[in-house]
RNA sequence: GGUCUGGUAGUUCAGCUGGUUAGAAUACCUGCCUGUCACGCAGGGGGUCGCGGGUUCGAGUCCCGUCCAGACCGCCA
């Protein structure tokens, strides 16, 4: 028997009893007349202790020669410490050592395994198995084993279905790029790594499975993220015979059973609010609403003088930051070089400031008197010692500009706790958005979302007015999930192909199933899919999502740990009947 | 595809305006140490300054190129 106890489990209640510990060396104390070795495993640290007087001479030779990571199986006798470390569980007892055996060595590792660890990110990337062994990593992965076995009791519960949907299915044009595999025995053929089993669930959906639910592996082609990497896990969930209503109850019902579970927090019905609700006050579709500084249009107030910068602009944007105006001249301009940058892209950023006194400075003094800054403080309802930012341009431009200085200035001001949780419904997302680069629309969502049924005339004047039956699930200014109602009618989808530029031939080479399935009784049906990872590593307080990920990819998309993507045999390319350009 | 930041001992970093033999901490090795727990003390080994080129009497330092890593923009239906 390796072990009788782990390593976190014994206390002075256990004083006496003989006991057998297996474990890591995490530490060696050689204080000449004696050694202490902290053991650890999964569980926790035990101190072991060999001793001139009390051990035999082998086993404290033996002790000495012990490294860091090796690991030893140990007999010994609990006993209470001479001095005892109030820091650990176990830290009232010690393990008397009567018999050492080392199971295996260790080389000396190339960082501490230590929870204050000098490792940097890319050493404990590739040496991803011994980071693990480290509390903080440990916890992260059983933290996210708690979140998704509480989403399958959740879902379990309410008569959800967990099925297994294929991995090597058909590469489509649509959306992100596919992760492909080519095919042996179809030579010249290909399959592809699904960027979610969104088909599929709409077929389990028309074979009558009408609750189903799947944690699954998904795959996009694209470039990678603090929180995005090219394979992730999805709560994929679809249910038939459902409206909006029930879908948005049945999730919100999820994330409030997980941050009541996991958590302990108990949250009241999530604010909903339209897209155009949302670009509009918050100037982007996944808005943080732990802090208030909502966009003011300032349109009204500001185009009457002389100031071509703003007459020019279709939209002048003002946020009041409450008792900014105690941001010195230095913290306004670096600002302006932030929204400067070519990430932000703004020409310049305008400030007023709200002084103690009742009058106001701002930076376009030369054009706008006293009365005029008043307009834009009330407007704003900027008082006193209070700060208000403005931006002006595009529509489209200035409002994503001011939703990044919104975010940043709140970071700044440590207005992003994460142990707040402030999760909201997106709704009325539009069917479709025009694509510069191809030069037309294609569907926001994915082209099975259903249209609003009453806009549907509106698709042939103006497509880009319609809006779908279409959500998001946004938590703490991260979109962590979105679905929609589908299409469940072959002439409505026809019809979606037909305006996403599909032929009617493209169409059924590329969806065809899809549309056969729709000709045999397909129930109203619709569903969401939630990122766990980015959910998991939220709930924790955390931005990214790669120390949730046991083995994550690094920036590339490479594994630096097994080094992959990596180079395939001649052989291997010849049978699969595929020559490269370059090598 | 683009912008920015970084690459110096096993590791994390410092190294100013170009100037002697490139430093610190930690890890590692040796010795000492009668209760350690970030143990302590003394000593020791350890460097292709990412790579290639250029400027210069002289380059870790300046310039160009390149590779790698990270953050972000584009992209992510």
């Amino acid at each position: 028997m390796y072990r009788t106890h782990n390593c976190g489990e014994l206390r002075s209640k256990d004083n006496n009893i003989e006991v057998t510990l297996s474990g890591w060396v995490q530490k060696s104390r050689n204080k000449g007349f004696m050694i202490w070795i902290d053991l650890r495993d999964r569980y926790g640290v035990t101190q072991l202790i060999f001793d001139e007087k009390r051990s035999s001479k082998d086993l404290f030779e033996k002790a000495k020669s012990l490294g860091r990571e090796f690991v030893i199986q140990v007999k010994g006798i609990v006993i209470e410490r001479a001095s005892i470390n109030p820091n650990i569980d176990t830290g009232e007892i010690e393990i008397l050592v009567s018999e050492l055996t080392i199971l295996n060595e260790s080389i000396t590792p190339p960082f501490t395994i230590e929870e204050n660890t000098d490792g940097g990110e890319e050493l404990r990337m590739k040496y991803r198995y011994l980071d693990i062994r480290r509390t903080s990593i440990k916890e992260k992965l059983i933290f996210r084993h708690k979140v998704s076995s509480e989403i399958r009791n959740y879902l379990n519960n309410l008569n959800f279905v967990d099925v297994e949907t294929p991995y090597l299915i058909k590469s489509t044009p649509e959306g992100a790029r596919d992760f492909v595999v080519p095919s042996r025995m179809s030579q010249g053929e290909f399959y592809a790594l699904p960027q979610s089993p969104q088909t599929f669930k709409q077929l389990l959906m028309v074979g009558g499975i009408d609750r189903y639910y799947q944690i699954v592996k998904c795959f996009r082609d694209e470039d990678l993220r603090a929180d995005r990497q090219p394979e992730f896990t999805q709560i994929d969930c679809e249910m038939s015979f459902v409206n909006q209503e029930d879908v948005l109850t049945t999730f919100e019902g999820l994330i409030k059973h997980l941050l009541k579970e996991i958590k302990g927090i108990s949250i009241d019905e999530f604010p909903r609010m339209t897209y155009d609700q949302a670009m509009s006050k918050y100037g982007c579709d996944k808005p943080d609403i732990r802090f208030a500084m909502e966009l003011i249009d300032l349109n009204d107030v500001s185009k009457h003088k002389d100031f071509n910068v703003f007459n020019s602009s279709e939209l002048v944007i003002g946020i009041r930051i409450e008792k900014g105006n105690t941001l010195t001249r230095k913290q306004i301009d670096n600002y302006t070089n932030w929204v400067k940058r070519p990430q932000v892209g703004a020409k310049g950023l305008i400030y007023l400031r709200c002084n103690d006194d009742g009058t106001y400075k701002s930076s376009v003094d030369k054009f706008f008197d006293q009365d005029d800054l008043k307009k834009w403080a009330d407007k704003t309802k900027a008082e006193s010692g209070d700060l208000v930012f403005i931006l002006s341009g595009k529509i489209a431009e200035v409002r994503a500009q001011m939703s990044a200085l919104r975010l940043e200035i709140a970071e700044n001001l440590g207005l992003r706790n994460s142990e707040e949780f402030a999760p909201l419904w997106v709704t009325d997302f539009p069917l479709l958005e025009w694509d510069k680069e191809s030069k037309q629309f294609h569907a926001m969502h994915h082209p099975f979302t259903s249209p609003k049924i009453d806009e549907l005339d509106l698709l042939e004047k103006s497509p880009e007015k319609v809006k779908a039956n279409a959500y998001d699930l946004v938590l703490n200014g991260n979109e962590i999930g979105g679905g929609s109602i589908r299409i469940h009618d072959k002439k409505i989808q026809s019809l979606m192909f037909n305006h996403l530029g599909f032929t009617e031939k493209e169409a059924s080479q590329q969806f065809g199933f899809l549309m056969n399935a729709f000709e045999y009784g397909a129930p109203p049906h619709g569903g969401i899919a939630l990122g766990l990872d980015r959910l998991v590593a939220l709930l924790d307080g955390q931005e990214s999502i790669k120390e949730y990920i046991a083995f994550p990819k690094n920036n590339s998309g490479k594994d630096i740990m097994i080094d992959a993507p990596s180079k395939i045999d001649d052989s291997q390319l010849n049978e699969l009947g595929i020559k490269l350009n370059k090598k």
